[in-house]
DNA sequence: TATTGTTATACTCTATAACTATA
DNA sequence: TATAGTTATAGAGTATAACAATA
């Protein structure tokens, strides 16, 4: 289980402090204003966003679970939450009975309509504000990069059915 | 309230994204590594961490709060977990008898010692794996900006106590 | 009066397991 | 049997406001 601890350089370990910082802060100001604004968790904000984005204002309760990185039963409450404001709808899928299809809603596209420019705003405040036009374009290329690594190499025992 | 919507660039947007992607997966990497070796929630490691950083394991609560980022309630709940655990001793201050001084006692170093090992390897993996060593400079310049940049602008609203 | 910290409380969120139904 | 989703439940975490004690 501990064959040989490995280190982080200073460089490193100052990043992921700072990284842990940036990310600390900047989702915590993000929250207020999604709540502020709309009254929308920041869950609930990624799942109407994601919903406005694709093809029809639909997804699968699935694919959208994938995408925001839930367990089926946070996404259900979530999107609950979500119906019962009038801002989704769900209906099963007509190709697989056993699928529901979460829909955004008009009144939902106004609530994203209402907080995105403050969302974007904030974000730009906080992260994009003292950066230059390269440091910008770094921290995507290497962020994006990360990313992909994340996806590439899913958490090991997180999502393990039944295993010990 | 809404002058003129500001815009996040194509670059932008994709920094945007890959952050709170990376930041996502990340967090919860890190939360079951810490859960899985030493019963810790992430804000409990955090408080251990600065602890066994300061001089003499000991800080004000309230000087606590403020690194964590925390409200002052949630704080004090954290700490009676670990105080319960033996990880943490409160007393009074000998200079102000309002303050409270948290200290991080052996049994805490020695917990510390048992997560630290998985908690870096972590944050090397899902992290730095995928980076080269000018991708980790850039990122630890950045961010380090970015957390400064944070730090001098706190949030508006967020922690006022009084108000007017 | 202002500051430090705790308590009481109420609420949100999340995950696990059991369950239903479709394939 | 395997998959999609919901429900029931239980627990962790958080914030707000009221409070006590000290400065």
């Amino acid at each position: 289980m501990s064959p040989s601890p490995p280190q982080l350089s200073p460089k490193e370990l100052s990043a992921y402090f700072a990284f842990t910082e940036v990310s600390s802060l900047l989702r915590h100001s993000v929250e207020k204003q999604l709540k502020d604004a709309g009254q929308l968790s920041y869950v609930q904000f990624q799942l109407l966003a994601r919903l406005g984005d694709a093809p029809g204002g639909s997804q699968r309760m699935t694919d959208l679970a994938d995408g925001v990185v839930y367990s089926r039963s946070g996404l259900t409450y979530q999107v609950q939450l979500l119906e019962q404001r009038g801002l989704v709808t769900r209906a099963p899928s007509p190709e697989d009975e056993r699928s529901t299809i979460a829909t955004i809603t008009d009144d939902g596209r106004g609530v994203l309509a209402t907080v995105f420019p403050g969302h974007i705003a904030t974000v730009k405040d906080l992260l994009f504000d003292s950066l230059t036009a390269d440091d910008i374009e770094g921290l995507e290329r290497v962020l994006t990069q990360v990313s992909a690594h994340l996806r590439a190499n899913p958490p090991r025992s997180a999502g393990s059915r039944k295993k010990s």
